[in-house]
RNA sequence: GCCCGGGUGGCGGAAUGGCAGACGCGCAAGACUUAAAAUCUUGUGGAUGCAUAAUCCGUGCGGGUUCGACUCCCGCCCCGGGCACCA
């Protein structure tokens, strides 16, 4: 009498094969169904392959997507290839292996590494970024910006990764260092093409309001659109002798307005226009061109590195006004203030102000207190006493009531800020820290940006027609580094017609940046490959968007995700889309350590390759244990070891239907009621509520406890089948169609040796039964001034004076309540009774 | 510096105002076996203890609120992530 062995690799395999003859997956375009869209962030073909981390994602929405087409949504799931970047044109520099083959041969690789999941996408949407076929409508999205003002070209100082010879985006800077290579980047003037996200600004800030994201997702990206609210005030210039008429005066942003009366000085970036508009009127201009060249040789880094301390140099000879006091002002210049954020000029308040405080002391400027602090803070004076933090030690950068501010004195500070704005003829205004997106890079393998350059017409858009623009085969992909992209130097690709004038012109030879493509993936694939991307006003991208739950990793919170938004936001002003927000859930999966704890690299050696687990203990252990490790979004590390208490798990689910299918009556599965009854009732009633653990927990992202309340029904079940008594087979039906959406392979497997003709996935999630749960006893706990003393079995329906009375006969209670009187009792229904005595 | 997230047994973690440590790993003992592995059964936070008796301690640290705090409030420490002279 022996046991079948369960084995993965044979099941995994012909499951896999049978689901795609099939098509199991397939979403249906046109359905009656409610639909649901869950949508994985698509990988980048690396020659790496798959690595653990991707699974984890995979796995979450799998289990979604199962869930919902068996709750009787209709499902789309798709998958694709974010193709275009540069590991792989660093391998073809490298190797001289043009980078469609390189990624031909990855793709292929990964795909199958995927399929190896059982995953349940459908591969009949696939897409991939750098097919012609897909390029061109990413051309064409450009195209429409470019049209509507939205893409503009500008020779402006921008951020360029000198390994990998391109210009890059400012999201793209981490540190001050490279995304990709975390190489140092430096300031480059290089022409660039930029797109206007900054127009988008107040919407992709607002409308998060409309999302369900990790709050620390919508943190990183209000932070990094960085709006404040401040005023615009002028401040005009005077030196004497005084000319007919002054340069035009100094504007300055203030979120502080209300601490005009305080600004003993200006200071200007070194970058100003002002400065140069005041080059014969400065007295030591020499040494003011020193400075600014010194600045200008500086790298953001270190322009803006705090640690550093301020320096600056006075404009001698030429003032300001300020317009509140009509007081003198020094102008100062200083490398720490940045020339893009607000106009590139600052009041300076040190009485108010850290940064202007330091300044000031350090180049004994005037320090005037405007705003008297509520309560006053003292530190140790020199003299031994006991004196104002402000003016001494730090600035207070609280509100209080105004002080030395004329007419404004004894107001409070915050009630003053539109009037004091107001009264010096200043504006309000809005200021953010996102700037415009440098979508340009000097670099082969990417989008080429569909724009010819003429002598006579200028810049002219290519023709739809003539979409897609290909990337030309060359031989060299070597970045050159010089600004110009290496497809300069193929000269029958860049010489050309102007579309407008047929005169001679030539093509643009900058690409797009890696992010293009992931822009508007989740669109082709609602449009299939052949669909015409006029086409998005169709019903059929109305019916599927938005996407329902995005999952991916948090890396790209202010990347993709922030471009992303920013193109469907396009796309809906067009009136393409009918959605203003593209993802409306989003879930990040926590990255998942070494063994050892630590980040996975192949330096330490600490990588687990995924292949090598699937083949050891299969694909259903890999996802369950991917879930199981610990809540979804949280870090945390791998362990071979703890693998084994899924393989286990799953394992004990296949004995257990394989003794019972031992000819011996006594093991069978019966569909009536065999055993003693109350085990059965028991076993019943702790399958709902399992039912109901597992949906509620799958609908929370809480595939870990899922798990674990599954694993709980199994060791139940196990346990009376190793009495010997006969196992319901409806209970054990039950059982598998909440456990298929986490072990696909082996749920349907037993699915179909208990006589089932469809597959399990077509049949309809079960729901639990209500009256089922129910309990009609519990476990009352006793506790005695709050510290349990005992516990017993009573009704649900007792009462508060009936629990006490059996609490008091109880011997252990009687014997801590003995000669003390009860001073209050509470009573919570189905917990406990407290005695506080 | 600012903004998030976190700190619970030997380890991964569970419990969001009501029995701390579910579930899993590991470990220990037992059953099966010539033996080992696998499997099954039992035990497993710490201290005192013959005890599966009882009591005490215990969720980063210090205080508070409450009949009752891992959970809420105040003040710290540590770890991870993000932003960083944004006027």
């Amino acid at each position: 009498m022996s046991i079948a062995k369960y084995s993965h690799q044979k099941i995994e395999k012909k499951w896999q094969r049978r689901w795609e003859e099939l098509d199991l997956y397939k979403a249906q375009d046109f359905s009656k169904k409610k639909k649901f869209y869950v949508l994985d962030m698509f990988p980048y073909p690396s020659a790496e392959g798959l690595h653990v981390g991707h699974p984890e994602g995979y796995t979450a929405t799998d289990i979604v997507a199962r869930y919902k087409k068996m709750s009787g949504f209709n499902v789309l799931h798709p998958m694709g290839w974010d193709a275009f970047g540069l590991p792989t044109e660093n391998y073809a520099i490298k190797t001289g292996i043009h980078p469609k083959i390189a990624t031909a041969r990855n793709i292929k690789r990964i795909k199958s590494q995927i399929k190896s999941l059982g995953f349940s996408y459908d591969w009949s949407r696939e897409i991939n970024t750098t097919d012609p076929e897909y390029y061109k409508w990413t051309q064409w999205i450009f195209l429409q910006m470019w049209k509507k003002g939205l893409a503009y070209e500008a020779v402006v100082p921008i951020n360029f990764c000198p390994s990998c010879k391109t210009g890059l985006a400012n999201e793209e800077v981490i540190e001050g260092r490279c995304e990709r290579c975390k190489t140092k980047v430096i300031k480059k003037d290089i022409r660039q093409w930029m797109l206007k996200i900054t127009a988008c600004a107040e919407r992709l800030l607002k409308d998060l309001d409309l999302l369900d994201w990790p709050q620390q997702i919508k943190e990183m990206q209000k932070n990094w659109i960085g709006k404040s609210e401040g005023s615009l005030i002028q401040f005009p210039i005077f030196f004497s002798p005084p000319a007919s008429h002054f340069p035009p005066p100094i504007v300055v942003f203030t979120t502080r307005p209300d601490t005009l009366f305080g600004t003993t000085y200006l200071v200007l970036s070194p970058e100003h226009k002002t400065i140069s508009d005041l080059r014969f009127k400065i007295l030591d201009f020499k040494n003011v061109e020193k400075y600014i060249s010194k600045a200008k040789q500086k790298s953001d880094l270190e322009r803006t590195n705090l640690a550093r301390e301020k320096t600056g140099i006075e404009l001698k000879g030429v003032f300001a006004i300020n317009p509140a006091t009509g007081k003198k002002i020094p102008i100062w210049v200083a490398d720490y203030v940045l020339a893009h954020y607000g106009t590139g000029a600052v009041m300076a308040v040190p009485a108010h102000d850290q940064r202007d405080f330091e300044f000031a002391k350090k180049y004994e400027l005037p320090i005037v207190e405007v705003i008297s602090p509520k309560e006053r803070k003292f530190v140790q004076g020199e003299g031994g006493g006991l004196e104002s933090a402000v003016l001494t030690k730090e600035a207070y950068e609280g509100e209080g009531n105004l002080v030395n501010s004329g007419k404004f004195n004894g107001m409070e500070s915050e009630m003053t800020r539109s009037k004091i704005t107001k009264f010096v003829g200043g504006k309000k205004s809005v200021n953010y820290k996102l700037r415009d997106w440098v979508f340009s890079r000097q670099r082969y393998w990417g989008e080429p940006i569909p724009l010819v350059h003429c002598e006579k017409c200028g810049i002219v858009e290519v023709a739809e027609k003539d979409l897609p623009v290909r990337l030309p085969d060359v031989k060299k992909y070597k970045p050159t580094g010089t600004g110009q992209s290496p497809l300069a130097d193929v000269k029958k690709w860049v010489s050309t017609k102007c579309p407008k004038c047929k005169g001679k012109a030539k093509r643009e030879t900058n690409t797009m940046p890696q992010w293009a493509g992931s822009c508007w993936y989740y669109l082709a694939y609602i449009l299939k490959k052949k669909s015409k991307i006029e086409n998005l006003k169709s019903k059929i991208v109305n019916y599927w968007l938005p996407v329902d739950l995005y999952v991916g990793g948090a890396e790209h919170a202010v990347l993709h995700l922030l471009y992303a938004r920013f193109w469907h936001k396009f796309l809906y002003d067009q009136g393409l889309v009918n959605t203003p927000e593209p993802f409306m859930k989003l879930r990040n999966q926590g990255l998942i350590l070494g063994e050892d704890g630590q980040k996975m690299s192949k330096s330490r050696g600490n990588v687990i390759n995924p292949d090598e687990v699937i083949k050891k203990y299969g694909a259903d252990t890999m996802r369950m244990y991917e879930m199981f490790m610990g809540p979804f979004e949280e870090v945390k590390p791998w362990s071979t070891k703890g693998i084994i208490g899924i393989r286990r798990f799953l394992e004990r689910v296949w004995n257990i239907y394989q003794k019972s299918q031992i000819p011996n009556p006594k093991f069978q599965i019966k569909s009536k009621i065999q055993n003693p009854k109350s085990k059965i009732t028991d076993l019943n009633r702790l399958l709902h509520k399992t039912i109901k653990k597992v949906t509620e927990d799958i609908e929370n992202f809480k595939f870990n406890t899922a798990i674990s309340s599954m694993m709980i029904f199994v060791n139940q079940l196990s346990a009376i089948s190793n009495q010997q008594s006969a196992i319901n087979k409806e209970i054990l039906e039950k059982f598998l169609q909440i456990l298929s959406p986490f072990a696909p392979h082996l749920a349907e497997e037993l699915w179909e040796r208990l006589g089932h003709k469809k597959s399990i996935f077509d049949e309809a999630w079960p729901e639990y039964d209500k009256n089922l749960i129910k309990e009609d006893f519990f476990e009352l706990v006793i506790q005695i001034n709050g510290k349990v003393r005992d516990r017993l079995k009573a009704k649900v329906d007792i009462s508060q004076s009936e629990a006490l009375e059996l609490a008091k006969n109880q011997e252990k209670i009687k014997k801590h309540i003995a000669g003390r009187k009860i001073k209050k009792v509470i009573f919570v229904h189905k917990k406990l009774i407290n005695i506080v005595a």
